[in-house]
RNA sequence: GGCGCUAUCGUCUAACGGUUAGGACGGAGCCCUCUCAAGGCUUAAAUACGGGUUCGAUUCCCGUUAGCGCUACCA
C-alpha cells in the first residue's frame, strides 16, 4: 500500500508552495489509491505558535482534500530517541560536547566547509561516557562514513539519480543538547514507522535527502522513494516569504479574496507540472487521473504577482473560468455568504436573481461586492449628474429619455423581453438610438456607465426601484 | 567559499535528435454588441552564451554566465 505524507511545521502560516507540496502528494495517494497522511512536525518548540497551526488547518480544510491518518511529532519523542539510540549503540554516531552555537554568526563568513570536529569524532568511548555521565551537554552527531562509503545515491522521482561524495556530507545532528531530536532524526524516524512509501517534499530538500538515505541505513531501514519539487519563487526569483512579499503569499489570503478551493487547486497545479496535453482546466478527478511524477517540472515556477495586482493573473483567469461554468445555484449560494458578511442583507431567491446578471462579469466572488452594489443597497452611491448624458446629446436629451421612461416602465410588462420591446419601441419614438435611450437610463438605476445588460437589470431591480431611481436621476439633471 | 539543482515568449508551459518551436495567461488590434463582460478572429513575443557530437541540435556532452537550494544543536 503506497503512503506518502505532508509535513508542515507550524513556524509560519500555511503558505502556497507548502499547498502545492500537499496538493502533490494527495493526488498521488489517490491516483495510486494510497493513504494520505498529515503529520505536524513540530520538533522547533521556540518555534512553533498556535497561530500557524491554526493557519496550516484553515487552509488545508478550505482545499477540502482530506486526509486519511493524523500525527503529531511532539507526541512521538520517544520513537525518535529510539532510533537516535539504536544509531549511537552502533557507533554510527557520537557525542559532541561543543557549546551551540549562537544563530547564524557562523554561517556567512564560512570559507570552506565544515564537516566534523575532529576531537569530539574521535574522542573516545570512556571519555565520551564519562564527561555524558558528569551531566555535560551534548549534541549527538551522526558519523557519516567517510572512509568505509564514498558516495551516497538514490534516485529521485523527479530530478533521477542523485549521487554525493560522502566527503562533502557533514556530520550533522541527530539530537540537539536539550536532547530535542533534530528534523532529519524526527523526520526519518517517523517516515519509517509510519511506513511511508514515497516522500513528495520542496527541492530544498534535494541534497538534505542524502543525510536521511544515510539515517534510514544506519537505522536498518529500507529508504523509501523520493521525488523532490521545484520551488516557487516570487517574480524577483526570492523564495516566497511573508516578510519580503506580505500576505500574498498565503493560503488563507486568497480564500479571503474569493477564489475557489478548486479554481486554486487547479492553478497551484499548473505551476511545476503539467498534463502535457495543453489542457488547463482540470476537474478534481481529471487532476488525480492526470497526475504523475513524470510531469513534474525540475526548475523553481514563479508565481507572478505585483504590489499593484496580487494575485497571479492565471490564478485569477482560471477562477473566473471556473465561475463562469458553475451552476448558477451553486454559484448563487457562495455568493450569499460574501454579500452578508459585507454587511447586506439579501434573500437567497434575490441573490438567485442577480447572480446570472454577474456571473460571467466577476473573477474573484469579491467582485459580486462591487458588480451587484446597486442590487444590493437601497441607496445608489453619488455618482456625477453628467454621466447621465448620452453619447452625442445634451441635459435636455437625458431629461427627455428619462421623462420617456418613466412613461414606458410604469405601463410595461415587466420582464426582459417586455422591457426590450418597450424601451426599443420609445427610442424610436423619440427617434433616437436605442443606445442612447438606454444610456441615461441604466446610470440611473446603477449610478454608472458599465452595468449588466440592461434589461435584465431593470427586471431584477423592480419597477418601483428602478421609477424611484430615475426621478432621483431628473432631479440630479435639473442640478446642471 | 564548498557541494548540488536549474536554464524555451513578460509569466505558466509543450515539443521519440528532424515542427513554419505549439498552447495558455497577460498585451495589442478587429468582429459581435444597449455599456461592461463573455465569445469569435488576428497579431507581437522565446530555445541564456560559447564550444563540441551528429547529415541534422530546444533536445546529448563540456565550459561560461545567471538564478536557486543546502552548507544550523531551523524545518
Amino acid at each position: 500500500m503506497l503512503r506518502v505524507r505532508f509535513a508542515p511545521s507550524p513556524t509560519g502560516f500555511l503558505h502556497i508552495g507548502s499547498a502545492r507540496t500537499f496538493i502533490f502528494n494527495w493526488l498521488y495517494a489517490r491516483h495510486h489509491g494510497g493513504v494520505m497522511i498529515l503529520r505536524i512536525d513540530d520538533t522547533d518548540v521556540g518555534r512553533n505558535t498556535e497561530a500557524s497551526l491554526n493557519s496550516i488547518f484553515d487552509g488545508l480544510r478550505w482545499l477540502g482534500l482530506n486526509w486519511d491518518e493524523e500525527y503529531k511529532q511532539s507526541e512521538r519523542l520517544g520513537l525518535h530517541s529510539e532510533m537516535a539510540q539504536a544509531i549511537f549503540h552502533k557507533g554510527l554516531a557520537y557525542r559532541d560536547f561543543t557549546p551551540a552555537q549562537g544563530g547564524d554568526s557562523e554561517k556567512s563568513g564560512a570559507q570552506g566547509a565544515w564537516l566534523f570536529n575532529a576531537d569530539m569524532r574521535n574522542l573516545g568511548q570512556e571519555e565520551s561516557d564519562r564527561r555524558a555521565a558528569a551531566g555535560e551537554p551534548f549534541a549527538l552527531r551522526f558519523r557519516v562514513p567517510r572512509e568505509s562509503v564514498s558516495h551516497v545515491r538514490f534516485a529521485d522521482g523527479v530530478y533521477g539519480e542523485q549521487v554525493k561524495a560522502t566527503a562533502d556530507i557533514e556530520d550533522f545532528a541527530l539530537l540537539r543538547s536539550d536532547g530535542m531530536p533534530t528534523y532529519h532524526l524526527a523526520s526519518c524516524a517517523d517516515d519509517a514507522d509510519l511506513r511511508i512509501t514515497d516522500i513528495i517534499r520542496g527541492q530544498d530538500h534535494l541534497t538534505n535527502t542524502f543525510k536521511h538515505v544515510l539515517i534510514f541505513e544506519a537505522a536498518g531501514c529500507p529508504p523509501p522513494r523520493f521525488a523532490h519539487v521545484p520551488l516557487l519563487t516570487a517574480p524577483d526569483g526570492t523564495k516566497l516569504s511573508k516578510r519580503r512579499h506580505g500576505p500574498v503569499v498565503s493560503v488563507t489570503t486568497y480564500r479571503d479574496s474569493g477564489f475557489l478551493p478548486h479554481a486554486f487547486i487547479n492553478f497551484l497545479c499548473l505551476v511545476g507540472w503539467s498534463p502535457k496535453n495543453d489542457r488547463e482546466q482540470l476537474t478534481r478527478q481529471e487532476l488525480i487521473e492526470a497526475f504523475t511524477l513524470e510531469g513534474i517540472h525540475r526548475s523553481n515556477a514563479v508565481v507572478n504577482f505585483t504590489e499593484a495586482d496580487p494575485f497571479d493573473p492565471k490564478a485569477v483567469w482560471l477562477n473566473a473560468e471556473h465561475i463562469r461554468t458553475m451552476a448558477v445555484a451553486d454559484l448563487s449560494a457562495q455568493l450569499l455568504p460574501v454579500v452578508r458578511a459585507a454587511g447586506f442583507d439579501v434573500s437567497p431567491e434575490k441573490m438567485l436573481r442577480i447572480t446570472p446578471l454577474i456571473q460571467e462579469r466577476i473573477r474573484l466572488l469579491r467582485d459580486v461586492l462591487t458588480a451587484a452594489d446597486f442590487f444590493l443597497a437601497a441607496d445608489l452611491a453619488p455618482y456625477d449628474a453628467s454621466e447621465l448624458i448620452p453619447k452625442k446629446g445634451d441635459p435636455a436629451l437625458a431629461a427627455r429619455v428619462l421623462e420617456c421612461a418613466l412613461g414606458v416602465l410604469a405601463a410595461a410588462q415587466f420582464t426582459h423581453d417586455g422591457l426590450e420591446a418597450a424601451l426599443r419601441g420609445a427610442a424610436g419614438t423619440l427617434g433616437i438610438k436605442a443606445g442612447q435611450m438606454f444610456e441615461p437610463i441604466r446610470v440611473a438605476v446603477c449610478g454608472r456607465k458599465t452595468a449588466p445588460p440592461l434589461f435584465g437589470t431593470l427586471e431584477v431591480l423592480g419597477r418601483e426601484t428602478c421609477l424611484g431611481r430615475i426621478r432621483q436621476a431628473l432631479e440630479k439633471l435639473k442640478a446642471i
